[in-house]
DNA sequence: TAGATTGTTAATCGATTAACAATC
DNA sequence: TAGATTGTTAATCGATTAACAATC
């Protein structure tokens, strides 16, 4: 079986300009022992960037670059294959093949593969891929060997299930503040923070450093929140109000829209139920999956 | 200015098999009167599906389906033009433009084009889309003319959120029950409605009609949890636990999952502060958008 | 060596978008 | 008629996936 080796590593480093791995505990798998990561020999074949041919793309071949373009649709994924990586680590299996994280993951095995190939050759042929190795690879590139403060704006009943979510924290996201416009909910105590004034909103950003807010208001004063976020200097925007907003390039925004969801349910649920054909089932963010997880970490949502 | 007359229809027309428009509120259209919709001249032009040419389909030209083939990236996007078209419709506006509809929902005006048109001509060239009208078909087209009870699992922070959550039930989507497992929490009330046990599940889906299951458990029984919806019947499920599950063809799954979007804009807020070129800005649902939208509809989220 | 599994290629598919004829 | 705007075409782009050579 696997006489398993530390994988090499073939592409070009980027980790000098990269964060270094926090001592902090970003990751539930801080607690699953990534100190033990596998010290992959740096450096051995200082080649290229691995595209080599025809392939349409504006890399010249001798372009060495360290911030290698990944599609979109791939870095949506890597927080899936990092999940699934924590709870194979925590049951401390070492290796892991493409097929059986794809299952995993729900999604194809070759769709695994490609999406950690952009990342660099980081599995072994005829073994898998380290998992440890693996899981600080994908953290790092996520950005999540750091940690995030994050602004919560508009503590209603959403603002506040979202201040007393845990996966956050687990997950290197720290409640930096609460905030709101109203008067009579501010200095109010919400998952342990005194929420408070829109009007501190620049002096929260600046004097702790925070760089993503997320929206939890109502839709109609979502826009004036966000430019507020945005002249205070946030720079990256989650947005749960059902309404559009728009940003200035440079500022990254998602939404997270629950009545939308239902409603694209809605739409297949009908076709179904007036016996249309019915060609695909619908359109998870994710595919529907293939695989029985038994999902561990205690999350408390 | 445009000399408005109602849209002709060109496509074979559906209704026959789609439900027929509810006299109920689905929609906060109605309470802007959309019972007031143009009356189309139906069967004006008898053609087939309008798919004449080396289009790769399995449609041979003369099949009338009356099914037409929307694309998932459509379906996606039409929750958010019927959220646009209510908002200029209680505004009094009897027309819009392709490219007013794609300025407020952040949107190219090819696309929107392009959009409706998989849903019909329901257009009039030099004038626009008639508002009441356009938002009408979508709404039919979403399933939305009819009254979606919905049963949420897991009654933590998140659950009783969404239990209290008022953009459901304005779009139509009733919460039939709220179901627990945890003995202590049966019940007590939420929103106005008694919490149930979880072994009630089969009667509730069956007595109410329920299609649509929303879990919001810890990960680690979620995959239980869908199993259990699905054995009652459900057929329809949206997923906010952070675990990937499956279910059998046949039964749709979407998910929200809170912790992604925020390593997704990590992603890219790790890039842009490397000093990386940023290509693209990242990566919403929907674009960035570019309106400055002032929403309307009063959600208490 | 034989078996396993990666990394990459290339075919295919679906989505986006500019452009423009049709037509109000 | 002149101006406006749709609906559709076709080019392009990005994502998916099967297949397989490379290689452990």
């Amino acid at each position: 079986m696997p006489d398993h080796t530390p994988p090499r590593r073939r592409l070009a480093d980027d980790s000098a300009e990269a964060p270094a791995i926090a001592a902090s505990t970003p990751l539930p798998a801080a607690s699953s022992g990534n100190g033990a990561r596998p010290d992959p020999p740096w450096g051995a074949s200082v080649d290229h960037d691995g595209l080599d041919g025809d392939t349409r793309d504006a890399f010249g071949p001798l372009d060495v670059r360290s911030d290698r373009r990944v599609p979109e649709a791939t870095v949506a994924r890597l927080p899936i294959y990092l999940r699934c990586l924590v709870e194979v680590a925590d049951a401390k299996v070492v290796t892991i093949s493409s097929e059986r994280l794809a299952e995993m993951a729900g999604v194809n095995a070759a769709k695994v593969r490609k999406d950690l190939s952009y990342l660099g050759s980081y599995g072994t042929r005829g073994v898998g891929y380290d998992v440890e190795y693996l899981l600080v690879q994908i953290s790092r590139v996520l950005g999540l060997t750091q940690d995030w403060p994050v602004v919560i704006v508009g503590i209603g009943n959403l603002g506040q299930a979202l201040a007393n979510y845990r996966g956050f924290a687990a997950r290197g996201f720290r409640i930096a503040a609460l905030v709101d416009a109203d008067p009579s909910k501010v200095g109010e105590s919400v998952g342990g923070l005194a929420v408070r004034s829109l009007d501190d909103l620049p002096e929260i950003v600046a004097g702790q450093n925070v760089a993503i807010g997320i929206i939890a208001t109502p839709a109609g004063v979502a826009q004036d929140v966000a430019d507020r976020l945005v002249a205070a200097g946030i720079t990256s925007v989650l947005n749960f109000a059902p309404t559009v907003i728009s940003v200035p390039p440079g500022v990254s925004i998602r939404k997270v829209d629950l009545s939308i969801e239902l409603q694209i349910l809605s739409f297949y649920q009908q076709r179904r139920e007036s016996g249309r054909p019915v060609d695909d089932v619908p359109a998870g963010d994710l595919p529907t999956a293939g695989a029985p997880v038994e999902a561990s970490e205690g999350l408390t949502l």
